[in-house]
DNA sequence: AACATCCGTCGGCTCCGTTT
DNA sequence: AAACGGAGCCGACGGATGTT
């Protein structure tokens, strides 16, 4: 039994005639026909009397007639959910994956303006300590986009850039190095130094500019809480270098963190939004559109 | 006129061997 | 092991023609 036999009975009980579904279904009448014997052998039952002027449907043809209705409704049913419709008719599910950084100070807007576009989309955002453990996650089909630094290692996957950052160094306002314009890494080996933890993108910045040239200063502590970093920086007990816009207006304007710009340092990171592109999915299509759209609003703050 | 049957054509599927 | 490609098979279909 297959679909085609189904809109038979369904086209037959409408038009009541083999020429009159072959018409509706677009095919000559010998294939109604082809089609009636072949679901009348698979049944063991006749469906239907060939009578005139109008064909009688058999107890056996009126039950596969109730089925064709039900499943071509769901099938019609389906079609509709995928066809294009209007952004807040559109449902579905999005698996994102950003480290709280980002989340905190560069997607928030992004997935603010998804939620209100897409209301129906369910949107589900995992929190990851670093941008790495997204792609991680990725990978493993645990979510089905995630934000991370711009990397070689990237084969199989799509990658949009969003934008591009640089890293400064931040000392409080009575810091010795208060007031410079630049610092070298010479400079902030003198002073203990807050480092972020391995495999998040900043420490990969710290770890360049200091094991280039020697060593890391004597080390404070290591965590990937820029808030906390910054609290403890603002105390004046040492120096840290972190992304320039994780250093928001309120912060400069309190006066209790003062950024420098680093000599040396390899500025200008990317980051953006991976994606698997052996999967098609309706939810992460927009979601990139969304992106790309906001890429150009993005890039304009760096 | 409406439907059934025969027969040829065509496209898709499966199987199997080869390649990567 | 997976991907690819060719050969053969099968089913769906349409045209022609027979039957009711």
């Amino acid at each position: 039994m297959n679909l085609q036999q189904l809109r038979i009975i369904k086209a037959i009980a409408k038009t009541g005639s083999i020429q009159g579904a072959a018409e509706a279904l677009h095919v000559t009448q010998p294939a109604i026909s082809h089609q009636l014997k072949s679901l009348e052998e698979e049944l063991g039952e006749s469906v239907l009397i060939r009578s005139r002027p109008d064909i009688v449907l058999l107890p056996a043809g009126r039950e596969v007639l109730a089925v064709a209705e039900r499943v071509t409704a769901e099938i019609e049913d389906l079609r509709q959910r995928f066809s294009p419709k209007a952004p807040d008719e559109i449902t579905g599910t999005l698996r994102v994956a950003a480290s709280t950084l980002g989340i905190v100070y560069l997607y928030g807007d992004l997935l603010q303006t998804f939620m209100e576009r897409y209301p129906k989309v369910s949107l589900v955002v995992t929190a990851t300590e670093t941008g790495v453990e997204g792609a991680r996650q990725l990978v493993s089909g645990l979510v089905d986009v995630a934000f991370v630094p711009a990397a070689d290692n990237m084969e199989d996957l799509g990658f949009t850039v969003l934008g591009k950052t640089k890293h400064v160094a931040i000392v409080s306002s009575t810091h010795a190095l208060s007031g410079r314009i630049t610092v070298s890494a010479a400079e902030l080996r003198r002073f203990p130094f807050i480092r972020y933890r391995p495999n998040a993108g900043s420490r990969t910045t710290s770890d360049k500019l200091f094991l280039s040239s020697g060593e890391y200063p004597p080390i404070l502590m290591e965590s990937n809480d820029t808030e906390f970093i910054k609290r403890v920086v603002a105390m004046g007990v040492g120096t840290a270098i972190v992304p320039e816009f994780t250093v928001t207006q309120r912060d400069r304007e309190q006066r209790v963190l003062e950024t420098l710009q680093v000599q040396h340092i390899s500025i200008a990171q990317g980051y953006g939004l991976v994606f698997r592109q052996d999967i098609k999915m309706h939810t992460v299509h927009l979601f990139r559109e969304l992106c790309i759209e906001h890429s150009d609003l993005t890039m304009k703050r760096f």
